[in-house]
DNA sequence: GTGGTCTAGACCACT
DNA sequence: GTGGTCTAGACCACT
């Protein structure tokens, strides 16, 4: 894994959602284990206070399990995170849609922008 | 005017997100007089301040400009300002797509959730 | 005159702004009659108030001088106007010469994008 | 840090300028930790809500970012920052340039004085 | 009368 | 412990 050092949102948040992607994406699977906190900061060269706090974030997220002596390991509930993930980021959607009908953009046009996206990413 | 007391946003962006709607839709024109600070603080019954607060936040973004010691008046530059909030808008809708399309959400079921609400706002 | 009636400023700043330009300019010369609040106001279609604020704003900074019953007039004083004028711009151009020293800008380039204003102007 | 009581400029601007100034200039670092807002105040001896109104213009402006619950950090894009401030004094920098063309002042002089303050720094 | 700043201090959510 | 919001109210400059 690798973390840029600069940008807006301090390390530890990158760390979390850099594991977010990689366990909701399945490339880290249910049961794998997670680097040790230890071995992560010293490949980051970072505190490992921050490490520490970010297997916390994704613990209280669901993400991952905590087995005491022995490590943090990937969830086996990721499709229950992952349906409340996207249910989140539905609401959201909707709210801009919303917003974005109030100021006069079409139904069309936004549909546009989101046919624009799928293409790129393909 | 009217706020509910209740809710989970504070009440100082209730205010604000109140006069950004009835400026863009138009209820509000260029060079309307807003209320008093302590005029709409006492209809609505809070601290001057936290509409002090709502008033600066609108000014920053361009909805009112102040007169020192005459009031606050609606911008001018409505159109100016209402395109950069479709921009706004626009990015962050491409955030959300692009997040919505890794939690393996296809093209259409976001369509279809866009054209959902249009049905609902006719 | 003519004053757009949209813009970030309300209507009697411009008015001002206006008149300055054309009182430092020379096009309005000392002892020169201004139209009256009522003509003016009627040829721009805004409220005599706005006229009259506009008007007591240029006496204050003293580019006019009222005659009661006869009206007002270009003051004799430009020269002090233009002067101190001229002295308050010099102080606000210094201090944003010395931020953008701060932020690393060079003299030369400072100096180019003064010449670049004076070519458009020519 | 130390802020004078006395002058023109309201305290939290002052704040908010001492800090950009450490910022731009590379005394604070990418990430480094803020002054909490209740320490500074206490050091300060001012009320904490002027130091919170000065993080939050800080924030707005791009110099900082919040982490709830754990404090204010310098952000990582100030080159980003640093270019914006450029821009934004080089077009009060054309602004004044015009108008002091307009009252009759030279390439020259205004180039003059552009020198004067780069001599008083070196 | 108008907005702008500031004090003193409370309560909240989140870590 | 941290920032965010809010009340109650004072004082200021400017119109």
């Amino acid at each position: 894994m690798e973390i840029s050092k600069t940008g807006n949102e301090p390390i530890y948040i990158r760390v979390v959602n850099n594991f977010k992607k990689q366990i909701l994406s399945g490339i880290l699977k249910a049961d794998d284990k997670m680097p040790s906190v230890r071995e992560l900061a010293l490949n980051l060269t970072v505190n490992p206070n921050t490490i520490q706090k970010a297997y916390q974030e994704l613990e209280r997220d669901g993400y991952i399990y905590v087995v005491p002596g022995k490590g943090n390991f990937v969830s086996g509930k990721i499709t229950k995170v992952k349906n409340q993930a996207i249910k989140d980021e539905i609401i959201t959607l909707r709210n801009i849609t919303e917003k974005l009908y109030e100021l006069g953009v079409s139904e069309k046009e936004i549909i546009d922008e989101i046919k624009k996206i799928g293409g790129k990413l393909k």
